[in-house]
DNA sequence: TCCGCCGAATGAGTCGTTTCAAGACCACCA
DNA sequence: TGGTGGTCTTGAAACGACTCATTCGGCGGA
């Protein structure tokens, strides 16, 4: 493969002019420009990147490592990371820790060794060893769906409660008076305070607590909403909607009411969270509340950029917090609420 | 940042020794290896890759280019490719070419830059300018879930008349004799090939040409597989079973089912084609056929490794073809045509 | 003719690692 | 004592591009 001295030699240069035509071609002549030119079309000559990251001691990339890649939520903040990235001359490299705190600490190392720009993530590894390794190394890195522990440390997420109100708020307009609420296990900050915002929701519009009715599943997927759909089907004075911590669950539920043929949304009005690309796809189209996804990758992409670039003055690290957003469907919208 | 003279210089051992200890501890005495250790940890040495790669000439990553990240299908692709490149102990770019010539353009250019391995990719220009540009620097590649295009490149792929025997073979073992084919845009070879399963499968049963019915789609999406149910509940003598090219499709016939009050499987029995994730997640979970996805990443990625490995003994290029294999869920399980 | 200036081109030095021929040291045997 | 073999260690030469102080050549003005 042809080196930056073929080039130079073939047209009679010296290197530094090949490299002059490269990277600052307004220091060299018309003439010369052109004929180096040309010769690197004809040797198809490539220049090495390792060579440059090697001179330059930093590399033109910035990591990705988010929890998994098979959630539609991180493909949108690759998604949103990769564009603010590509417009500053950078690259994304895309990891998946698949939840597994060994793996991101494989990745952490590999990251070292790549000399990173610095790290966006979602940690894996409750105990925080991993950002540890980061600090100890001194790779900057930016949090991305969870809040940084400290004042001195990037963090971008979205605000939870405010979601849990949006999403009970939404069916207590629509004249619901007695809501469930499914939550998967209750040590997940997320369900917490989506729950705390459902409540705090009631609470606003006067209503007593004992209209909102927990239901605790025991996971976050299909499975587990089936089977919380299920034991919704078996209480007495049934509530007339339902509020799910996330989408999985409410595709759950509504595959139990199909089972049971109970109609949605007139028997039983289904609000999920996530908007995951599937929700507009289920049976009824489901009413979710949608995370900024691709606005934290940018963002989260964009501090990480202004701590690491050249000019030096003044990056603070923040805190971002993003408002999530109500995404109306079918699921919630029961012809009868609104006749009364 | 330490670099490996620092270690050495500290360790009090030259810089050779320092390499041997990192990349061939047998070569080196117990006591030295340890001394060294000791300072590597002590002053968090991290062995720049970059340098490594300018010294062997080529990089220890391989780029995995894929259509759509958002489909989970790549998403196993990746995941498979991963596996068997990190036990070779080589690392895996994964990038997204979202269809888009440019883009995949782009990508290409810049694994030139970073002297990859070699790429597994399915490309999305179909003037096939990306592969000679591929060609032209000897970047060896594989492609995935396309088949070469001559004896003297690797693919690995699927067998897409078969997933359509197996689809259309399972609904006609059910009882069903009448049996709808929504396929998307002719154009597709994948589509085409489904099609032409179905109707070997109907011929191998004796069944007359006609019991198909073919309706084309606008599109392979969930919008597009509404109208094509919607066109379906419009026929005279509606048939009973209806198999979808795509997952998607399946969905929204599913959903325009489900609007019209068609009860599923019971009145009109529906297979997909990817078992994507939300398959079965559906109101009624799909029967479906799966891709081995997984298994084309690993074996593109074993083809691959192959090629490029040291030992140059018989690498030769081949056209690997796997076979899909048929999940069967509620959607095309009616009671009725077991009870005939 | 000499000086100074300017744009253009040069080429040596540098980045951090791996590799490899050569050297140092020791033990053993003849 | 000299030779031989073996184990460790060394130091210098790559790898390919970028940078920057220096040089070159030409030109205008004194």
């Amino acid at each position: 493969m042809a080196g930056i001295k073929d080039v130079a030699r073939q047209a009679g240069v010296s290197v530094g002019t090949v490299s002059n035509v490269i990277n600052r071609p307004d220091l060299v002549s018309e003439q010369t420009r052109a004929r180096v030119q040309a010769v690197i079309e004809r040797l198809g000559y490539v220049r090495s990147e390792s060579a440059r990251q090697l001179r330059a001691g930093r590399s033109r990339i910035v990591a990705l490592l988010v929890l998994d890649m098979g959630n539609p939520f991180f493909v949108d903040v690759a998604r949103g990371a990769e564009r603010a990235a590509r417009q500053a001359g950078l690259g994304v490299m895309v990891c998946n820790s698949a939840r597994s705190p060994s793996e991101e600490a494989d990745y952490i190392s590999l990251f070292a060794e790549q000399r990173v720009r610095g790290v966006l993530l979602t940690p894996a590894d409750p105990t925080g060893r991993t950002l540890d390794a980061l600090r100890r190394n001194g790779t900057p890195f930016v949090l991305v769906d969870r809040v940084a522990a400290g004042p001195a440390e990037c963090s971008v997420s979205v605000d939870d409660v405010n979601g849990g109100m949006l999403a009970a708020g939404h069916l207590i307009a629509r004249g619901h008076r007695s809501i469930a609420f499914i939550g998967g296990p209750p040590e997940l900050i997320q369900v917490r305070d989506r729950g705390a915002g459902a409540r705090a929701a009631l609470a606003e519009a006067g209503l007593p607590p004992e209209s909102l009715l927990e239901i605790s599943a025991d996971g976050m997927d299909v499975a587990a909403g089936r089977d919380a759909g299920a034991r919704l089907l078996g209480l007495a004075p049934r509530p007339t909607a339902v509020f799910c911590a996330n989408d999985l669950l409410a595709l759950g539920v509504l595959q139990a009411m199909y089972a049971a043929r109970v109609g949605v949304p007139d028997e039983l009005a289904i609000v999920g969270y996530d908007d995951i690309e599937f929700a507009a796809a289920a049976a009824v189209p489901l009413t979710s509340v949608r995370q900024p996804a691709a606005a934290m990758g940018r963002l989260a992409a964009e501090l990480l950029m202004e701590e690491t670039s050249g000019a030096d003055v003044g990056h603070r690290h923040r805190q971002v917090v993003l408002q999530p957003e109500l995404v109306v469907r079918s699921s919630s919208l029961a012809a009868w609420p609104a006749d009364r």
